[in-house]
DNA sequence: GAAAGAAATTGAACCAGATCAAGAATACTC
DNA sequence: GAGTATTCTTGATCTGGTTCAATTTCTTTC
């Protein structure tokens, strides 16, 4: 079933009986999304949570010098969603996009603003989760401010090795905070 | 009493009736702490959640440079902590230090997950602000990699006039990322 | 209120990484 | 499987911002 990874990923956090399962099923769409498609653009208002079953996403902008920027990846069992215009229901900053064929569980914010009421034990699965997320970005600002460019490269590839495969590497350099050329010489540097 | 913007500023997300009350008061420890004193040092384990009552905080570590090198500030109806330690307890990556005399409400990590299970309504509370603290994170990674120097200066300056002034420039230029030489430069330029 | 310490300024030299441009490899697509 | 579109590489040049060092101003502290 396609909720079944879904429901095993929140079952981890907290318990679910099987009414609230029901519920959680009815309240999320399932979707697939083809490579390269948006489910959000740089200045339209985010409306939606979505967690990734499968596949890969990157959120990311135009910067002054038009070049894209990513802010952000979402792989396999992390949400992805621009908070700041969710929440606020403000034009976005960012776009999302996947990078891989994915799958996903979509559900509306007005949605999910009931759900928290019908089954409240998801805030605490969402505190949890947020806790953990808020972590992961103060240590991305450690890491780009603690070292240098050709440091980020190694040590994010030292700790997801098969994910760098994944991304493609202009993506990537974004990511870690300089350019696709940059990145193509530290590996040539690496490979000699 | 001491304790009252605290309440305040939780009653703005959830209700509370006065038993609550009486189990927050008694679970949290009201705190002054001195200019430039710390209650997070580098390498130690994070044990408490701190609210800031008045004052202002800043988390930070030691860059390869031996820079200090500012992650994180915190002011007035913020909490500060290092999540990552926290979570995980293992050596913090960030010293957390008051800016100016503060005053704060401090709680352990045990006895606050005692207390998400004393008060579930909680969890929403710290789900909606840990929500906001990530979407402004995100937002910072946005400038950080979207704007120049100056123009990152500029907007922090207009959005925050007052807080400019409260804090060194070291720290605010590190915090924006660059140097401090650097910022004393664009300020120059600006005062011509 | 003098002395010491901390923070801010200024100048000069330098460099990590960016940008531009052009070509080479991969990967989709029909 | 030919053709087109992406992605990656490499070289040459350039620059936004750093670093180092010296001086000045502002804050503490006793």
């Amino acid at each position: 079933m396609k909720y079944a990874g879904f429901l095993l990923h929140l079952k981890k956090f907290i318990e679910l009986d099987e009414e609230e399962e029901n519920i959680l099923i009815a309240a999320f769409h399932y979707q697939e999304i083809r490579k390269k498609e948006h489910v959000l653009q740089e200045g339209q208002v985010c409306t939606s949570y979505y967690f990734i079953l499968k596949g890969c996403f990157r959120s990311y902008f135009i910067n002054e010098n038009a070049n894209e920027q990513v802010v952000q990846f979402g792989i396999e069992n992390w949400w992805i969603t621009d908070y700041d215009s969710l929440l606020s229901q403000r034009p976005s900053f960012f776009s999302i996009q996947a990078i891989e064929a994915s799958e996903v569980v979509r559900i509306d914010k007005k949605v999910m603003d009931e759900l928290f009421l019908k089954i409240p034990r998801l805030e605490r699965y969402f505190r949890i989760v947020l806790q953990r997320t808020y972590a992961a970005s103060q240590m991305r600002i450690r890491y780009l401010y603690g070292m240098t460019a050709e440091e980020r490269y190694e040590h994010f590839h030292s700790l997801f090795p098969e994910f760098v495969q994944r991304v493609p590497l202009y993506m990537l350099a974004s990511y870690l905070g300089f350019s696709p050329e940059f990145l193509s010489r530290i590996r040539a540097r690496k490979n000699v």
